[in-house]
DNA sequence: CCAACCATGTAATAAGTTACATGATTCA
DNA sequence: TGAATCATGTAACTTATTACATGGTTGG
């Protein structure tokens, strides 16, 4: 049940409507945790409704803000501390490659490089985000810069992944002998 | 909907009941693709009822066996040749970085410890699962030994990732202007 | 004979997606 | 005055999880 943290997260930083965290959602927490708007404004309502969250003012256009309680922090830092995060268990990229022996060598090559430029462009579009965000705001921003380096080493490794496999397609199917000079073995 | 796209996977390699599926999807795809018991009786009967894949005979305690048709095959290449693969937007451990400003450093700092260990045991159990596998059945255990890898170099990432994030909690937290001699843009 | 394993299914609930519906306010 | 933006919500549907229910077969 992240994404009742995720919210409460976001207003542990600063009080919010609904339509600020969608923009949070769609541009901080954008490669991290994935939400859509009628999600958002369900789980206000749920947390209102539970006294994790208040709702502090009323603006102009029925906006409401939102402010997170006590109980709402200590549900936060409760999941933080007490529980363990779930792994991610699903990965279609890497389903497909399970099934890559159904296409003709030439299609899959082209799938495994299709990959390898997804990753490298996923790679640049985090730099250009890099260069361009106002590093400095809260405690958010800054442990953001930690979830960016993040994202940057994970598409370079992607992407190094990716050629080094087309490359094994190419190679002999001898099986697990060909251990390639590239390997993570030689880590 | 890639479960179906998983069930029709592992049926193009050889014919399966519900059962056996089950027990691909705790071994060979457990890193990979998740799914319960109940989804996939479930899948199959939908697969069924649209003709991806046909009841191809029927064993002792009403075991069922499943076979993929040529419309299955159809809709499997159709999948890997000419659709996309969903990126993954849902990374719980990553959610949890954002908010580490929300407790204490000593506990950020623990929390990044045991990112780092549970990485490293993943890690230590791929390469546990890489050599106990029978390397050389189908295309299907050629192919998962690429998915292999990446898990390998993927675990790898994490720890060096969790270890230098919490190096960069000590460090001054004068914001982007601190890049670490570690960190990506040295490659 | 009984434990382990084989084997399939349903029901209830929770979480997530897509589309629709509505309207106020601001500013050029 | 009209476009962009602010702002909240509901409905229908799909997907995923958890728990339950049932029983056959095999082998020590």
């Amino acid at each position: 049940m992240s994404l009742r943290h995720a919210v409460l997260g976001l207003l542990s930083e600063r009080s919010a409507s609904g339509y600020d965290l969608m923009k949070l959602f769609e541009t901080s927490l954008a490669h991290v945790w994935h939400a859509t708007q009628s999600q958002v404004y369900g789980e206000l309502a749920k947390l209102a409704a539970a006294g994790l969250v208040t709702v502090s003012a009323e603006g102009p256009r029925g906006r409401k803000e939102y402010d997170i309680t006590d109980a709402g922090r200590a549900e936060l830092r409760r999941w933080l501390t007490e529980t363990e995060p779930e792994r991610i268990r699903r990965n279609e990229s890497l389903l497909r490659v399970f099934f890559l022996g159904t296409l003709a060598p030439s299609e899959a090559r082209r799938y495994l490089g299709a990959e390898a430029e997804r990753a490298a462009s996923g790679h640049a579009a985090l730099r250009e985000l890099e260069r361009n965000v106002d590093w400095g705001d809260g405690a958010l921003s800054h442990h953001g810069r930690l979830a960016l380096e993040y994202g940057l080493r994970f598409t370079a490794m992607q992407e190094e992944w990716a050629r080094w496999a087309g490359r094994q397609l190419d190679a002999p199917a001898e099986g697990a002998s060909a251990a390639a000079p590239d390997s993570a073995g030689s880590r």
